[in-house]
DNA sequence: GTGGTCTAGACCACT
DNA sequence: GTGGTCTAGACCACA
């Protein structure tokens, strides 16, 4: 489990480390059903104090991500995010948007933009396929 | 000039709102050299303090990419980023990855997930063809 | 740590109140790595709001000097700027400028200048050898 | 006349262009009793607008460094400013101290400092002696 | 009318 | 208890 944080960005420290534990959720490094880490073990990792690790715990809660139980620790969740259709593509548009903004401003030639895209979608298919792995070519953090 | 900006969310507003307002600037909406909205317009608009939206000009100005004159305006700059290719290619696949986590919590299926980044793209092309537009098909915020 | 300021004087407080604090830090009054005095201690002493203050500390920032760690305080930075010699030079030679021009108008003749810039150098050796003093002989302020 | 200002140092324009041109009599390009370049002449040569060259003026006047006559223009008073030797002092150990503050920031050595300063000081008997020049060796601005 | 400074004071993020 | 965000509102610097 990698979790990469910057404390000088401005967003508030749990909700990077929330982001970062939904990443890893995503690449398949903890299983549907499966246990994440203890608040300690990453407070001590990312040296941050675990209550604001267990803010993010609590956040991933809210979002229906994780599931916590007394005494035992904190799950992956089996269910899934129960919005629409349209609603889930505009959450992902927005996101697709701002890493465009971002190549635009950089100007990144179209052709260049589109193999960087292909290249991380393949990226993302392989870790899939693999059952998971912590970090990708991108160099994360 | 479209802002939008999700005052639960738990990002600063600040930051929100010069994260839009770079979008805009990457659409085209205002091209360089030309002038933004005042400080009291945006703020009149989204119903936030000026302060606020000060706040998030200032942010945009140490990022470089607008440029304030004193009794006069903010205006984008016409200076660009000088980093390396390496450095570009590198910001933007972390924000392509943050949005493919979400496609995959979110469990949109891949060939969905394909077609959501080909049409973001194209929208993105036709901005930039058609001189700039201020919203688009991905209905922001 | 002694903090002087004027708010009569046209130079916006925060500039002041940084202008102060750098002297201090270069003084000695506070070590690399040391913490400064909180923003709200700082605002109490001189009678001025914390947000100024704030303000004040985030612009040291800026400048590389200090490092802020939320939750904990602010600290002077270890690093040391990253500037030719030439540029070094530059700078002090325009600040020294300054001085001699107010020296020049007020009519102090040259004998007397000497005096008072080699009286000032020997404070600061004196300052750097016994590890930092919160005042001087010039009474500043 | 040489006039350098930065619109980015959040100094006040007005305090500036003051500053400048006391150095500009202080180096001796307008001798005692002589006339200064008019408003509109300043405000052209930096881009200015006039009301902020005016202000400018002004405030030299009321430190009694020039004499406005109506309908004539602006003169370097003859009268020397009435304060006390010790507070003639304090005043340029100040400033001494802003340089030295800076020097020791930038970890410039003893030795080089001692030559720096020295250096200016002769530039400026220069410059008294041979009846006033515009600009110096440390290439202000 | 434009951006900038400052205040007073509430509430949040983090240790 | 430390720094950060935000508001409401007064006043200043500048064009």
């Amino acid at each position: 489990m990698i979790i990469n944080i910057d404390s000088t960005d401005g967003i508030p420290l749990y909700l990077q480390i929330a982001q970062e534990l939904k990443h890893s959720i995503a690449m398949g490094s903890v299983l549907s059903g499966e246990q994440l880490p203890s608040v300690r073990e990453v407070a001590e990792q990312i040296t941050v104090n675990p209550n604001t690790v267990a803010k993010a715990y609590r956040e991933l809660e809210l979002q229906g991500i994780v599931e916590t139980r007394r005494g035992t620790g904190t799950f992956v969740a089996r269910t899934v995010p129960n919005i629409s259709k349209e609603e889930r593509e505009r959450v992902v548009s927005r996101l697709i948007d701002k890493a465009l903004d971002e190549a635009r401003r950089l100007q990144i030639p179209d052709d260049e933009l589109a193999h960087i895209v292909s290249e991380r979608i393949e990226a993302f298919r392989q870790a899939a396929e693999t059952g998971g792995v912590d970090s990708s070519a991108s160099g994360r953090g």
